[in-house]
RNA sequence: GCCGAGGUGGCGGAACUGGCAGACGCACAGGACUUAAAAUCCUGCGAUCAUUGCGAUCGUACCGGUUCGAUUCCGGUCCUCGGCACCA
């Protein structure tokens, strides 16, 4: 009889519903698994065939911890503040909600068709006022900590369209809309304090088991670097300049002084500066370009000579220029470096370009022809006091010198910078704060939390770049919570981020309206045992959320203080022209179409099998079928059912290699090879004509948490007992794994030239005989000398002759 | 440019810790069943040469190295993908 799938999956997807059957139970007797898997953004377009991909990992893990007596937490909700439904609000005016509303319906009924095992009843939506009420808590307590504080940022602006963009929508330089040039407009911005946890958030990366890549990536985002800040004198000043280097022993070789174009000193030496119009000229066209054009490498240096301003190096006191480049940045170390061109890649290219000298005091290189950078074996010369010393013990001595003499000290800098954390925009959190003249910011009584978004008419920001909130001035004008004195409220938003930061709190206790969750449910499913996500999102999202379970570690709110015991990332799923999916490339897959003619079972079956978990791979339609037949074979295997107690005696090696082989697999993200196990027992089988109900049962518990439809619905129609789901995942015996006999390969010169069957615990010198006297063996080392043999039990025989 | 990952048959991929490259699936070809087709089942399937049979040589992006032995380790080159802080 043919598969329905849509009958059949409807009819499970119903009864799962119906009973509960993934309701993670508030008992905290059991003992739990908390799977944990990126919420979706519900975007206009629904889902696509990339979003099944991780969902059903987990599911696989989730289901199979179940089955192995765990109280699984598996929940979702959606991430649904952010850009594109507010465009989309503002294009179509229709409120934000609205549309979000929509978008969730179709992703939640979506999600069901996909026979996960979520847990529904702990849903969470990031625009919920219950849920963003405690958001807000959150924010308030990193205000009251000192933890934000109010900064002058540039955005991207948009001179025509008067509108902040994005960077996202910043295209080659022009706004996305009209194309106008794009410039850098300072706003004075909310901004939160992560460089403040910067070096717990890298050691305690030892505490956790994210997979490498992760941890790297991690490490280098937070960027720790070790050096000195050291002080140049100001020519006819009693100013100093400071800048951070991480070479302190190539302090001889610098031969001149970068500022950013930002620097303050410009301003407060603009009476004995002779070119100001020209610095001037020069930073405003750097203020147009991005920090990412700025820095890139590749790109031809420019910079302007600051005249009657220069600067003496510390150690050989001679005078030396100052520039301004737009390579510096003020938003790391202090602005300002110290050149040294002979070892620095970007100083060396400057300095050629603008004819500055270039010394030698690191040797080992040729610095006619390159900077020299190597920081271990070069030897240290023109540079008096350290001469003769290797790079490391040149930073150390001349470190105490610089220290001693009160002209530098070590410090540790990081690339981390501070979040960003203000929007100006319609569609997020409302940032709970009001000013007083009196008492300066306060924040909104707790209270009076959730401060929720007003309606407003229209959702673009103001003309000065204000969110849309500074129009509604019944809105805006309120009381000072401290005070009671006229106040105003704060009018930019959070971003999305700020929501996704705790979202995996909330799940252990969604409806509590006292706390964000309670202690004795955090207690009990923290920390999060298995993360699953994307990864682009291994630096922000990763490190915001971090940061902020921190904090809450720190207050004493969360009992953890890491909230992802692990973590991994999955490929990217591309179109059938191996390009990213997306609408405009027009290679976007649909999931209801692949359910609608194939099932969910069979998509989800394809998504696991179709390559390596970890990397992205293309769709293919073909291999789709390929799965379906397989489970069509599932379908048919009663047929070849015989009755007899227990595994049947030819199938008995087979089913428990598999069984060892499927479990190790699905908890090292290797599904594909999982299954491919599971297709090569489905081919034993078949060749051998007959399997017994125990055999049946071992597949199909083994085949469950991919396929969850069809394998409940076999288990039922054998009349096994109770729901598949709630049976016992089985387990292999030692004993089963082995064999009694192997094939080795006889090579001759690493050349295989002849295979034998052997016993398996066969030693060294066993082999070595029974390799020597085999007759292909003997043939071709006749006349040569044997030099050596390698023997492996289990695997070869090689004979190395001449 | 910087940080991270990757490159294996016609295609997706597999290969434990350095030990038979190509499991499993797709596509394709031949056969069985059928009036026929589809479905299903069986067989073959890296390349070149040889072919009656045994086989031989090459082959894991490219160049080089270490080793009895390298897809795996080391050095260099090229290409593709993710991220680069206001997309999420």
């Amino acid at each position: 009889m043919y598969y329905e799938h849509l009958k059949v999956e409807k009819k499970w997807q119903d009864k799962w519903d119906e009973l509960n059957c993934f309701h993670a139970t508030e008992s905290t007797e059991k003992e739990k698994f908390y799977a944990l898997v990126e919420f979706p953004y519900p975007s206009g377009q629904g889902l696509h065939v990339g979003h099944p991909r991780p969902y059903t990992a987990l599911d696989i893990v989730s289901r199979k911890r179940r089955l192995e007596g765990y109280n699984v937490l598996y929940p979702m909700g959606w991430d649904a503040f952010g850009l594109p439904t507010e465009n989309y609000a503002i294009k179509n005016k229709i409120h934000p909600a609205i549309v979000t509303k929509n978008n969730i319906e179709r992703f939640k009924a979506q999600l069901k068709s996909l026979g996960m095992s979520f847990d529904w009843s702990r849903e969470v939506n990031t625009t919920d006022p219950n849920y963003y009420k405690w958001t807000q808590w959150i924010f308030i307590q990193l205000f009251n900590k000192g933890l934000a504080y109010k900064k002058e940022f540039p955005i991207n602006w948009c001179p025509s369209c008067k509108v902040g963009l994005a960077n996202e929508e910043v295209v080659g330089g022009g706004c996305e809309r009209c194309g106008t040039e794009v410039e850098q407009k300072v706003k004075n911005q909310w901004m939160l304090k992560i460089t403040e946890y910067a070096e717990r958030l890298i050691k305690d990366l030892d505490l956790v088991d994210y997979i490498d890549r992760v941890k790297i990536q991690q490490k280098n985002w937070i960027g720790r670097s070790e050096g000195m800040e050291v002080d140049f004198k100001i020519k006819n000043s009693e100013d100093v300049f400071r800048v951070f280097t991480t070479r302190p022993d190539t302090l001889y070789g610098a031969t001149y002084m970068v500022m950013s174009p930002e620097h303050p000193y410009i301003e407060k030496y603009a009476d004995h500066i002779e070119n100001m119009d020209e610095l001037i000229a020069y930073r405003d066209n750097a203020a147009k370009k991005s920090e990412f054009e700025r820095t890139e490498l590749s790109k031809e240096k420019t910079g302007v000579e600051v005249k009657g301003f220069r600067a003496v190096n510390p150690v050989t006191h001679e005078e030396i220029p100052v520039w301004i480049s737009d390579y510096v940045m003020m938003s790391y170390g202090t602005g300002a470096i110290m050149a040294v061109p002979g070892h620095d890649t970007r100083d060396w290219e400057f300095a050629k370009k603008f004819n500055l000298p270039i010394i030698e005091v690191v040797s080992g290189g040729n610095v006619d022809e390159a900077a020299y950078t190597d920081n271990a074996d070069g030897i240290l010369v023109n540079s008096e006091m350290i001469n003769g010393l290797k790079v490391p013990e040149a930073k150390a001595k001349i470190s105490d010198y610089l220290e001693t003499h009160k002209i530098g000290e070590r410090k540790v800098n990081y690339k981390l910078r501070d979040w960003v954390f203000s929007r100006q925009r319609y569609w997020g959190e409302p940032i709970p704060l009001v000013y007083c003249e009196e008492c300066g910011w306060v924040p909104v009584e707790e209270h009076n939390l959730p401060l929720t978004l007003p309606e407003v008419d229209n959702y673009e920001p103001t003309d000065n770049g204000e969110s849309p909130l500074a129009h509604i001035d019944e809105w805006v004008n309120t009381t000072c919570p401290k005070c009671g004195g006229p106040g105003k409220r704060e009018t930019d938003t959070m971003p999305q981020w700020a929501g996704s930061s705790w979202y995996f709190l909330r799940y252990t206790d969604p409806h509590n309206d006292e706390a964000l969750a309670s202690k004795e449910m955090l207690d009990y499913w923290l920390p999060i045992d298995w993360y699953n996500g994307g990864m682009e999102h291994t630096t922000l999202h990763l490190l915001y959320s971090r940061f902020w379970h921190k904090f809450l570690f720190d207050y004493g709110v969360v009992p953890t203080a890491e909230p992802y015991q692990k973590r991994t990332s999955h490929g990217m799923i591309l179109g059938e022209n191996n390009e990213k999916m997306s609408k405009s490339r027009g290679n976007v897959v649909n999931p209801d179409e692949i359910i609608e003619e194939f099932g969910a079972d069979t998509l989800r079956t394809y998504e696991m099998f179709i390559g390596d978990f970890e990397k992205s791979v293309p769709w293919s339609m073909n291999s789709l079928k390929g799965c379906r037949r397989f489970l069509d074979r599932v379908w048919k295997l009663p047929e070849m059912i015989v009755e007899g107690e227990g595994y049947s005696k030819a199938l008995i090696k087979p089913v428990h290699k598999t069984i060892k082989k499927v479990t190790d697999d699905f908890e090292t993200l290797k599904f594909n090879t999982g299954i491919a196990a599971l297709m090569t027992l489905i081919n034993d089988i078949s060749k051998e004509g007959a399997l017994s109900h125990d055999d049946f049962k071992a597949f199909l518990l083994l085949l469950n948490p991919v396929a969850p439809h069809i394998t409940e619905e076999l288990w039922e129609q054998q009349g096994y007992e109770g729901l598949l789901h709630d049976a016992k995942w089985p387990v292999y015996e030692e004993k089963y794994l082995v064999d009694d006999e192997v094939e080795i390969v006889l090579q001759i010169n690493g050349k295989v030239r002849d295979k034998l069957v052997v016993a398996a615990d066969s030693t060294k010198e066993e082999l070595e005989q029974i390799a020597l006297s085999s007759q292909r063996v003997e043939e071709l080392i006749e006349g040569k000398k044997i030099v050596k043999i390698i023997c492996v039990p289990k695997r070869l025989v090689n004979i190395v002759v001449k």
